[in-house]
DNA sequence: TGCGAAACTTAAAACAATATTAAATTGCCG
DNA sequence: CGGCAATTTAATATTGTTTTAAGTTTCGCA
């Protein structure tokens, strides 16, 4: 899940996107209107949380030239002060919530479960699903009838971007960019690896789905016949 | 266990700052409704103590604010006036209880722990039970069948937090801030020391569960197999 | 069927997070 | 001020995770 975050104040930027992180989602963050325009018109997003006061281009010029282009994506607005006329001016603009500042962590999670779940992006709270099985974004822990593990942080990048996007085989190099990142000149096996610490799991799990191979592309989950 | 005391006058405010203390609790004491907003909405208190009639923001609008945040801290409403008015505008807007002035220290004290009690937060009689352990909140005593044992401020602030959600791992960053605050720069290895603590404590006293670590992510209570 | 490339498994080494312990510091109460 | 308990710091030990590396198996193709 992937969110753009428009936040001029560095240390609230921050602290947010670590925040969110934890939460597991995917951050990217720039810090004025402008670029918060061309990196949200990409349509690459699922979420994207707009604050109002920047340099450039404010928040609300932001949203409205965004929806004018027709794009989708839900937006949250982050306001500085609960002033009702900045609330409703976001909303006539097509945001789909706002939170005031300031706000606990807990408050904008909330809030952007409820977005999601009201757009169809989230199964339900804070947990991927698939065949039975269902994953849990917050503590790594994979869950099926038969009963459930933990899983470390590689294991848990690499079987969230299957369970995120189950019927499609998942490259090999994207998978090596959601678990390692850009930089990695990856010469060792170390996918293979894991996938294999992963099927070891399902299957002393007791799993009803397999990680296929396709060989020469990637992986891709499958129901066990 | 820690209270928000949202009161401009300076006089009651150290009054019943001193009284809360001695009864036990941790008190943060703000002057205006403003401060009162920011400081409840971090979601770090147990209990916000909110006067009606203050400088900058009335104790309303602050008690609409955080409800509309979703915030579920127990808030009990301190006034001047006895008005039946106020008192139905305040449990509306989802207060807790209300106290008017004059009160007695007595009263309020109970009605503390009236609150607190219905919020589930409370067993019975100021304690917090898990797995035939119990955690007196007054004496910062945990008793098992086998024996009791005192906890300093800090061991027991962390229990305390794993006894209330016991199911959950507790997040390290919510731990920390539960127990030492919010600006807490934390670069030494605390968290884990008095982990170490806890458990040499639950070890010598044969509890019946321990704390388990989540690695990345927190700790969680769990019953011993 | 047999060869080479790709994928799989396993064990051990390197690394990182957490646990433990002891010593140093703080802050309170007499 | 001095002593005591609580807390913090720091050094070391332990445990869990990730990477490396080597040997094995599977697959597609000639």
């Amino acid at each position: 899940m992937r969110v753009l975050l428009v936040e001029d104040e560095k240390e609230l930027s921050r602290a947010l996107s670590k925040m969110l992180t934890k939460d597991g989602y995917d951050v990217d963050c720039v810090f004025d209107g402008a670029d918060g325009l061309n990196f949200a018109a990409t349509g690459m997003y699922d979420l994207i949380l707009l604050d109002v006061m920047m340099p450039k281009m404010n928040g609300f010029d932001v949203l409205s030239e965004l929806r004018r282009k027709k794009l989708d994506t839900p937006i949250i607005m982050l306001t500085a002060l609960s002033d009702e006329n900045d609330k409703v001016l976001g909303l006539d603009r097509g945001a789909d919530d706002y939170v005031s500042k300031p706000f606990s962590f807990n408050e904008l999670s909330a809030r952007i479960r409820a977005v999601l779940r009201r757009r169809g992006k989230l199964v339900s709270d804070n947990k991927l699903e698939y065949a039975e099985a269902s994953l849990d974004l917050t503590t790594y822990v994979l869950s099926t009838p038969q009963g459930e593990i933990g899983l470390t942080a590689k294991e848990f990048e690499l079987l969230r971007y299957m369970f995120e996007y189950p019927k499609f085989v998942a490259a090999k190099e994207d998978l090596i960019l959601k678990a390692w990142g850009l930089n990695s000149e990856f010469e060792s096996n170390n996918l293979e690896v894991y996938m294999s610490f992963l099927r070891k799991k399902l299957s002393h799990l007791g799993a009803s789905f397999t990680i296929e191979s396709v060989r020469g592309v990637g992986y891709r989950l499958a129901a066990k016949s």
